[in-house]
DNA sequence: GCCAACGTTGGC
DNA sequence: GCCAACGTTGGC
C-alpha cells in the first residue's frame, strides 16, 4: 500500500498499472533506480575511489521515500551526473545499506542544515550506495533516441527528482547499451 | 545566463 | 484548503 501510494504520487493522476511494478508481491525483489548526482560533488570516480558513499544532501520528500521506504540493500543504482557539461549515465552502483539520517542536515555550517532537523527527530535520510563500475557516459540524446527507454522518468518533461525508480525492462536495456 | 517546470511556504 | 509568491532544479 504505501509503496503504491508513493508511486501513484509520483505520476499526477497515476494509474494503477502504473503502480503495478511495485506491488506488495514484488515488494522481496530487486528493485532499480537512478540517482543523480552532480560531479562537483560528488562524480562517478569520487565513488569508485571512495567506493562507497551516504548519499547525502536529497532535500526533496519523495526521493527521501523512496530511500527510506523502497530501497534494499543489494538494489541497482544508475549513477547519473547532472548540472554539468555533459550530463548522462556515467556508472553503475548498488544499494548498501537501509536509510539513516543524512548527517549534513544537523550541520549548522554546512550547505545542507535543516535548523527543523533534530538527532530526535531528523528529516532526512540518506542510504549508502556502493560503486560498482564507472561506465561509458550515456547522455541523454542517446536514451532519447531508444523507444524502449520513452517511459524513462528521467526523460519526462519537467522532471526534477533526483531520485526515481526504473523498471527492470529499462535496466535490462541500459546494460545493453552500456556492453 | 535563460527559463520552464516543479516543490514549498505562508497568508488568508 | 486555496493559491500566489518564491526558491530550486537542470537542460540548453
Amino acid at each position: 500500500m504505501l509503496a503504491q501510494r508513493l508511486w501513484r504520487g509520483f505520476y499526477p493522476g497515476g494509474c494503477i498499472e502504473k503502480c503495478s511494478r511495485f506491488s506488495f508481491e514484488e515488494n522481496s525483489l530487486k528493485r532499480y533506480w537512478l540517482m543523480k548526482s552532480e560531479p562537483g560533488e560528488v562524480s562517478i570516480d569520487d565513488l569508485v575511489k571512495q567506493k562507497t558513499i551516504g548519499w547525502f544532501g536529497v532535500r526533496n520528500y519523495q526521493a527521501r521515500n523512496f530511500m527510506r521506504d523502497l530501497m534494499q540493500v543489494g538494489d541497482g543504482v544508475l549513477f547519473y551526473h547532472s548540472s554539468c557539461a555533459e550530463p548522462g549515465i556515467a556508472g553503475l552502483a548498488e544499494v548498501a545499506s537501509a536509510s539513516y539520517p543524512d548527517p549534513t542536515q544537523f550541520d549548522s555550517k554546512g550547505h545542507y542544515y535543516d535548523p527543523k532537523a533534530t538527532p530526535e527527530q531528523p528529516r532526512w535520510m540518506q542510504v549508502d550506495v556502493k560503486a560498482i563500475r564507472k561506465t561509458r557516459l550515456v547522455n541523454l540524446a542517446e536514451l532519447r533516441a531508444e523507444p524502449l527507454l520513452a517511459e524513462m522518468l528521467i526523460l519526462k518533461k519537467g522532471n526534477r527528482l533526483s531520485i526515481t525508480p526504473v523498471s527492470s525492462a529499462e535496466w535490462r536495456v541500459i546494460q545493453k547499451m552500456l556492453g
